[in-house]
DNA sequence: CATGGTATGGAAAACGAGTTTCATTTTCAT
DNA sequence: ATGAAAATGAAACTCGTTTTCCATACCATG
């Protein structure tokens, strides 16, 4: 996983200058790699740090970090854009549990569907080059309150 | 699956008037039961049908078919809302096959991946209710023109 | 250490898919 | 045929996101 370090030099190496503001996004999302913001939660947190940082600079880093593949986009299909630290250790796509009582979202590591793709091919005809699974259902945390209530 | 018959008799149970608007929108995506319309789409071919017909009414009407379960949305992760017949039949969702160089939609009917849900809930502890899944790739037509170019 | 050109920032306006409002028209049970 | 209720189309409005505008900051040069 990319370190502060790393991604300043990624920027450098694009010739896009490092701002207080592009650091403080930076932390922000450095501070949550194992969350899923959206750009009004990284907005509010970037205000927090430095008030004089206004929403367009945040879409506009946000973008920028998207280019240089610092994060990515990942649609949880609410109408609402949210984003996700790169693994450039990853090959491909990770895929997503969405707990529909919390709202909260993990990361499946293991490509647990990979096995699939041929059989894919052989039925359809479809050469698979990429797949992304949303998993619904309820977490740990909220099936084990469910419990107790 | 359902035929305009059936559908015309769902909205005269929830008292739903059957306009020429409606019979119009119901024709196109009666027509159109293998693709995956956006709203667009829709709104574009009924005015063909009829210029007088307005983006609200078939935005209306969209929202009204999926409230009696005649449509449901698709979300291929590009913002925009595209919808799809229902099949009373399957119990759950069905997947995509999505092809990256004519941009055509199929579906994957057989749950393929039912199998994984107890790992994941081994795994995480995460209860699995639905799950939906998006195979990127080039279809057969697709990988056919290609060799022969 | 000026100079000028490029990059950056914030405010506000624009955008676009989708929704709502409201005056008018259509539907349908009587 | 009639009138209450429902449906319609045009236009205004959301709301997340993007772009424009222009003043300011940066930085490699003369």
């Amino acid at each position: 996983m990319l370190n502060a370090y790393q991604i300043g030099e990624t920027l450098r190496e694009y010739s896009y200058k490092m701002t207080l503001q592009r650091k403080a996004i930076l932390d922000i999302i450095l501070q949550n790699r194992d969350k899923h913001l959206s750009a009004e939660e990284i907005i509010e947190k970037a205000k927090k740090k430095n008030p004089r940082i206004g929403a367009s600079t945040v879409y506009r880093t946000i973008r920028l970090f998207e280019k240089i593949g610092v994060i990515q986009q990942v649609f949880l299909n609410d109408g609402i854009m949210r984003y996700h630290m790169i693994n450039p250790d990853e090959k491909r796509e990770h895929h997503h549990l969405i707990c529909k009582v919390c709202g909260d979202v993990m990361d499946v590591k293991e490509d647990i569907f990979e096995i699939f793709e041929d059989q894919i091919f052989r039925k359809n005809g479809f050469t698979v080059t990429d797949h992304r699974v949303k998993i619904y259902g309820i977490c740990k945390k909220c099936s084990e309150e469910i419990e107790y209530v």
